[in-house]
Order: structure tokens, then sequence, then C-alpha cells
DNA sequence: CGTGTTTGACCCGCGC
DNA sequence: GCGCGGGTCAAACACG
């Protein structure tokens, strides 16, 4: 009953022994943060991140996509260096294959939530088999508000929480809640500056914010997205 | 009852 | 090989 050894087969059926929790039922702080007034005409004016100084393909700029003057992302200070020396905005980079890794979605879409942590163990394995990790663009955004949860048009699903070291707030990890969709994001507050926090979107969303505008775009000639409202 | 949050465990890459 | 650090999962709760 014990995982100790990945099964090739797709006939694996080994669910995690884990639960040995005791009992997790403290308090909690409820931080309810949700004064959203106008945070995204803040949100507008600090930066945008392109995380990369050498010039690469230019289409995906996010800058661009909303409308971002590409040299308005000045944090190039020493919160960028740190965040290098972390190694979360990684310097160097391959080329990002969107459509293999569309590919990869769609299997892994297929043997979804049979067996979660050796699915993904598996994926794991198979996408090192290929020797080619997935990574998908990444738009850091520095936000001056206190809230973090500004709302941005998408539903947003919290799924993890960490401490990371050096940094005395934790970092929240949330995920859209589109069934196809997959975008990541994560937010991070600055230790300095708990007025500032680090919004750092991962992947880009298959659908139109769903959000309660459907006031003029009833019209929808145009099947793809357009919309930039973000 | 459905959905989102909390939160400890687990996993995995990487440095030593 | 092992420990550490960061990312993810999912059971258990909270809230409507
Ligand atoms: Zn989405």
């Amino acid at each position: 009953m014990l995982p100790s050894s990945i099964p090739g087969d797709d006939g694996d059926d080994d669910e995690d022994p884990d639960d040995t929790r005791e009992d997790l039922h403290h308090h909690h702080q409820g931080a309810s943060s949700n004064n959203s007034s106008n945070d995204l005409c803040e949100a507008l004016l600090f930066s945008c991140a392109n995380n990369n100084p050498k010039p690469r393909n230019l289409h995906h700029d996010p800058s661009s996509f909303m409308g971002i003057p590409s040299n308005s992302w000045e944090w190039g200070s020493s919160i960028r260096e740190s965040m290098v020396n972390k190694g979360l905005l990684e310097g160097d980079n391959e080329s990002v294959e969107e459509d293999h890794y569309d590919n990869i979605t769609n299997t892994n879409t297929l043997n979804k939530k049979i067996n979660p942590l050796g699915v993904s163990a598996f994926r794991m394995k198979k996408m090192k088999a290929g020797r080619r990790k997935v990574r998908e663009p990444r738009f850091c955004f520095k936000t001056l508000s206190d809230v973090d949860v500004l709302d941005d048009g998408y539903k947003w699903r919290k799924y993890g929480q960490k401490v990371v070291k050096n940094t005395q707030h934790p970092r929240s990890y949330y995920r859209c809640t589109q069934d196809n969709c997959r975008v990541k994001k994560r937010v991070e507050r600055l230790a300095e500056d708990p007025r500032m926090v680090i919004t750092t979107y991962e992947g880009r969303h298959v659908h139109s914010p769903s959000h309660d505008n459907l006031d003029e775009d009833s019209n929808s000639s145009q099947p793809l997205l357009n919309k930039f409202f973000w």
C-alpha cells in the first residue's frame, strides 16, 4: 500500500496513505481584505514586467497586449535583482513551445483525477523524458495596493500558501477556476513595503474574463478575445 | 449542498 | 545521498 515505486502502466491505483493529520482546527486569521475601489487604476500605473532584457518573440509581449509601453516597467532595482538571484525570474529562456505545451495539456486532461499523485509523477517523468521543461510565460506585476485579491475579471481559487525564505509574508497561490483554463497566479507581499504586492501571472487564459459585464459585447462577432480589459 | 479557503503533508529539483 | 526550499494536493472546514 505504499507507492514506493511508480508503476509505468496505467494500472496504477495507489492511493496516498497520508492521513495522519491530527487536528487542523486552530484559529484562523480572518484577513478579509476586499476593498477594490480604484486598485485597477493604480494597478495600471505600476509596472509591467517582461523578464528578459534580450530580444525575444515580441508577439508574446504582455505589455503590448495590455497596451502598456514596455519601458514602463522600472522595478529593475534591487527587487528584480533579488528575484533573479532567487531564481524567480530566470534569465535564460528556451523557446516557449506553446503547441507542444497544449498537446501535453490535452494528454493530461485525458487521464486526470484518477490518481493525482501518480498522474503528477507520471507527467513529470514524461516531460522529463522529453527533456523539455514546459515553461509558460510569466507576467509579473507590482501593484501598489494593500489588497492582493483585486478583481481582475477572473475568478481565482487559492490552492496554496507558503512562507518562503527571506520573506516575512507568505506567498499565496491561486488558480483560475475555469475548467479548461489553468492559469496560475502567485501573490506575494514585499517585506519592506507591505503596501506593495507582486502578482505573478503564469500562462494565458483561454477564455474571456467571466465577469458580469455582459452589457455591450453581445455582438461578439469576433469570437476571439480582443477584449483588453486586462 | 456547492463552492471557496485553510493548512499540513507530499513531491521534486537542486545544492552540498 | 540527504536536506532544504519552493510548489502543489487534498482533506477538512467555512460560508452562502
Ligand atoms: Zn482563466
